[in-house]
RNA sequence: GGGGGCGUAGCUCAGUCGGUUAGAGCAGGGGACUCAUAAUCCCUUUGUCGCGGGUUCGAGUCCUGCCGCCCCUACCA
């Protein structure tokens, strides 16, 4: 079979912020799977490149008081840095912000404007007069035009109305703090609609989608009452990015030239090594894959298929979808330390270890990955250390005197039975699904270590007649060893770079699997690998805290390591009187009762008791957060004078009185020992 | 509410097309060894395959109804 060519790509990193463990989950899934195809012979290209334009950059810089150009030009060091830690391996590094991009853009908007797909529309937009820009609407607060909440958010309000941030009373930019002015301004969309009967074509009878993405994107984009949204994909200046050339003032919103960084990286890497980009991007022989994480699932399953379509581009062969990370169960926090970056990562354990314990997570379907810390170190430590490595520190001292024998001796089978294992091994690789993979290789590392263990080479090493026998084990170890050091090496490349120095020979192809190495010396053993302690990653965690709060600090946050989410998600109400106050009758209950409602998705049926005879009905959204069974008896603070409302389930004669966003985050306001039911709180 | 996924040993997970007595690693228990990084090897305990029905000669596997968890999505509060 000739060689496949193929091209790869991870998405691209926002020049925004540092990679953490979250963001190398991709890196390393594309990395293993490139490794792997270098290593069976594909012609294989790792394209990347940092994502640096948008309103972010630009805000960024200008609190930082450099010009975006330093801020990226800075960042991209950084991240690339961590990378190449990380021995994730690209062929090519570059930057949306480049010649090359621009000239994609301008070519891909060109074809955009020769099939029609462009419209204009002007619409009305806020403007920060004082900032002198236009305002997305996360930086835009302002009463709710429904509910009349007040300071609520540019697009939705607490009370589950959705607006446009021009319907907001009294709007004010988080920018400036300046009030804004709605002023219309042209934007240009792509109406993808008009690439419908292609793209439900592309996804639904093509195999570059997940069975469970092509049918998400069936259901919800392409369902057949709703026309596919124009895609708006221009931004008034100011806006760090490119001038869209037959609009002047007018932006490419960082989402269009984001993909088509694919594309003129590609470009800078044919420059370099004197490829030709059309054989890249323009032929049938290419086979294109995409890795992203299912956050953008829709950006490279719709607007970019549509885009390389119009363009004359080849389309993807794959889009590789992987789920988000977690830590020890939980998203990833700052506040919790779970949130490590690369660098912290570093400081406190073996990449490859991280490399590893993703692979072993690694599925094809879209799923999230947990990083329990337990699970981490018992993987590693037993696999990795006690498993596969502990196969040559076992043989190593005697290996440097035996060397290896002529023939390959008799292993009952072990390096044959591992050497067809390759095919399999191989399959799953290709497939995308590491953890089979990897489950595997530890099958035959499991196979192996009985072999020394029976053979009893330390009886050997005392008898100067049994040299010979000496010699044999220890080619069997080390070529067991080597075999896996081979199917690791897409995941371990630094373990297969010492499996190569202390046999002295490189390995750079799978086919070395299939075959022993005989008739050589060994080089003097070293050490592989360093066990990781859980003590490290509780360091790294709490590291990572500290980072945080210093970071916090540094901004002039509160102590205590408090995040200002809350404070933003729900912003301080309108000033009142005592009176006013005086008005809400909070009162101190009992929990008589606690019941699930059958037909509510978060409500909680409660009887509270406000002492004697007094009890109310209420209906609290609190189910995620809390058993029946563990109310049920506790004191609670209630809001005893609102007036009562009549719901599906029945009427409720109160409110109950708890912090947090919702769903399991609901925090029940509690009292001090000695309060009594029916007291009033003031 | 709609769509998707998952539920198998204490933990992480395999389990093909429905086919004998349901497996591995880790952890636990017992023993051995000393080449090796407190590593390794041998033996060993543990199962209502989420629950109930159905199809079948035969169900962890297929169908169906529940229960629980997760992801996506919409709405109600």
């Amino acid at each position: 079979m000739s060689p496949r060519r193929i091209l790869v790509t991870s998405a691209l990193p926002y020049a925004n912020g540092p990679i953490h463990i979250g963001h190398l989950v991709e890196y390393i899934q594309t990395d293993v799977w490139v490794r792997f195809q270098k290593l069976i012979g594909n012609r294989c290209v790792y394209i990347c490149a940092d994502d640096t334009h948008g309103t972010a950059i630009m805000i960024r810089a200008k609190r930082e008081g450099r010009s975006e150009e330093q801020l990226i030009a800075d960042v991209s060091q950084q991240h690339q840095r961590d990378f190449a830690d990380f021995h994730v391996e690209f062929d090519h590094y570059g930057s949306t912000n480049s010649d090359e991009n621009r000239q994609q853009c301008h070519f891909i908007w060109d074809a955009l404007r020769k099939a029609d797909l462009v419209a204009e529309k002007s619409i009305d937009q806020l403007y920060d007069p004082e900032a002198e820009t236009f305002l997305a609407d996360r930086f835009v607060r302002g009463t709710c035009p429904v509910s009349g909440h007040k300071d609520q958010p540019g697009d939705s309000c607490q009370c589950g109305a959705t607006y446009s941030p021009t319907e907001l009373i009294d709007p004010v930019s988080t920018l400036s703090g300046a009030t804004p002015i709605v002023k219309s301004a042209v934007h240009l969309f792509v109406q993808l609609e008009k690439l419908r009967g292609f793209l439900s074509e592309w996804i639904e009878n093509g195999d570059a989608l997940q069975k469970e993405t092509a049918n998400y994107l069936k259901g919800y984009f392409l369902a057949d009452d709703k026309p596919l949204r124009d895609w708006d994909i221009s931004r008034p200046a100011p806006y760090f990015g490119f001038e869209i050339p037959d609009s002047p003032g007018n932006y490419w919103y960082v989402w269009f030239d984001a993909p088509i960084g694919y594309l003129s990286s590609t470009q800078q890497w044919c420059d370099k090594t004197g490829e030709a980009f059309d054989d890249w991007w323009r032929s049938d022989e290419t086979e294109i894959h995409h890795f992203i994480g299912k956050d953008i699932t829709y950006f490279h399953t719709l607007f970019w298929p549509g885009m390389l379509k119009t363009a004359g581009y080849q389309l993807p062969a794959k889009v590789h979808i992987h789920g988000f990370l977690n830590v020890d169960g939980a998203k990833m926090s700052k506040s919790t330390g779970t949130l490590v970056s690369a660098e912290t990562f570093l400081k406190h354990a073996d990449p490859d270890f991280l490399r590893y314990f993703y692979a072993t997570k690694l599925t094809p379907r879209v799923e999230d990955l947990d990083l329990s810390i337990d699970e981490f170190v018992e993987k590693v430590n037993s696999d990795l250390v006690g498993k596969v490595v502990n196969l040559a520190s076992r043989v190593g001292k005697f290996a440097a005197t035996t060397g290896l024998a002529e023939t390959y001796p008799d292993d009952g089978g072990l390096f044959d039975n591992a050497a067809k294992a390759g095919q399999e091994i191989a399959d799953a690789y290709e497939a995308g699904d590491f953890s089979k993979a990897m489950r595997k290789i530890m099958e035959l590392a499991d196979a192996a270590n009985p072999f020394v263990e029976h053979a009893k080479p330390w009886e050997m090493k005392k008898d100067p007649e049994r040299q010979e026998e000496l010699r044999n084990v220890v080619t069997v170890a080390l070529n067991l060893f080597r075999q896996l050091s081979i199917y690791l090496a897409p995941v371990l490349p630094t373990l297969a770079q010492k499996c190569s120095s202390l046999l002295g020979e490189p390995i750079e192809s799978w086919q070395q699997s299939q075959t022993p190495l005989l008739g050589t010396s060994v080089n003097k053993f070293k050490r592989m690998m360093e066990r990781v302690q859980s003590e490290d990653l509780k360091k790294m965690i709490e590291e990572s805290k500290q980072e945080a709060e210093a970071q916090a600090a540094a901004d002039n946050l509160p102590t205590f390591n408090d995040s200002d989410q809350p404070l933003k998600d729900e912003p301080l109400a309108e000033e009142i009187t005592i009176d006013e106050f005086a008005k809400v009758d909070f009162r101190v209950a009992r929990v008589l009762s606690a019941e699930h409602v059958p037909e509510a998705n978060k409500l909680l049926k409660l009887k509270l008791g406000l002492g004697g005879d007094e009890t109310r009905q209420v209906f609290a959204g609190i189910k995620a957060a809390y058993e029946p069974e563990e109310l049920v008896g506790r004191l609670v603070v209630m809001v005893a004078n609102l007036k009562p409302r009549k719901m599906r389930f029945g009427l409720s004669e109160g409110m109950v009185c708890a912090s947090g966003p919702g769903g399991k985050d609901v925090f029940l306001l509690a009292l001090d020992e000695g309060a009594q039911p029916g007291q009033r709180v003031h």
